[in-house]
DNA sequence: ATGTCAGTGCTTCACTGA
């Protein structure tokens, strides 16, 4: 049996409750990384998402950021959350998980805007920091894919119009350098992978009439170890999710690993 | 020409973050 792992910024789990249950039941994915919660453990509706067939991790906050890890008809057993390096760094952003025997990391990486400035800082800071965590987990060879929100476009044919970006913290040298020395180390971009001429969106903006131009870019990333790499079948976006009523700005997406050898 | 949302606060909109 193959193994469908996605990866969705839903952009508040309370207004996007019912277009999220409704994803889980249409798509079935047997893990789902969210992103972007917006709310802290006490108000998140862990009652739905458990009758719609989920067992579920939650790192939430008030009102910003907020990563969760869900499994369908299993329960995640937690490893970490957070990352080492910055103790007074309070912002709910990492989650990491054993399920399906394998490992799996919900990021929301920091949007790091406006730049240059201390936002700009902190992403890069933070980028070195789940580098760190990355290189471990490939010393210990732990079948791991580490998927969310990277607010990163890593290539100039990831975005509709890289001059209308050109000054956006998504795309700036110093994120596509931070971003690159993970793929040097060992990880591979799993779209990229399957979609090697680009053009496959994750995000349209809200504002501007990014979707109805089809004004968006490809920052929502799944990053696979070496072992899980060899077992990629197939890589997508649930892009018609984005059309609909009350849509998150973000759209999900997912791999589909081979079983194992 | 930021043209949109989501969440918070003590609100009848302003502010923040994206």
């Amino acid at each position: 049996m193959a193994l469908k792992i996605a990866t969705f910024n839903i952009n508040g789990i309370k207004a996007r409750l019912p277009r999220l249950i409704e994803w889980l039941e249409e798509t079935q994915p047997d893990i789902a990384c969210l992103q972007e919660l917006k709310s802290s453990d006490e108000t998140i509706p862990t009652a739905e998402i458990e009758a719609a067939g989920y067992g579920a991790l939650f790192h939430g906050q008030k009102g910003f950021n907020g990563v969760a890890i869900l499994a369908r008809g299993a329960e995640p057993v937690e490893v970490q959350r957070g990352l080492a390096g910055e103790d007074e760094d309070e912002q709910s952003r990492y989650l990491e998980a054993d399920v399906f025997g394998l490992r799996v990391a919900s990021i929301y990486l920091p949007n790091g805007n406006p730049q240059p400035g201390p936002k700009f800082d902190y992403k890069l800071r933070w980028m070195k920091r789940l580098r760190d965590r990355a290189q471990a987990l490939l010393a210990a060879e732990v079948p791991t894919v580490l998927t969310g929100d990277y607010n990163v476009i890593p290539h100039d044919d990831d975005v509709w119009d890289p001059r209308a970006m050109a000054n956006d913290a998504l795309m700036q040298p110093d994120s596509r350098d931070a971003w690159f020395r993970m793929l040097g180390d060992g990880w591979t971009d799993a779209l990229r992978s399957r979609h090697p001429t680009g053009h496959v969106w994750t995000f349209w903006d809200y504002q501007a009439g990014g979707w109805q131009r089809d004004h968006g870019f490809r920052i929502d990333h799944l990053l696979l170890s070496p072992a899980l790499a060899d077992r990629l079948v197939d890589a997508g976006v649930d892009k018609d999710h984005r059309g609909r009523e009350k849509a998150s700005d973000h759209a999900p997406t997912w791999i589909r690993l081979a079983a194992r050898f």
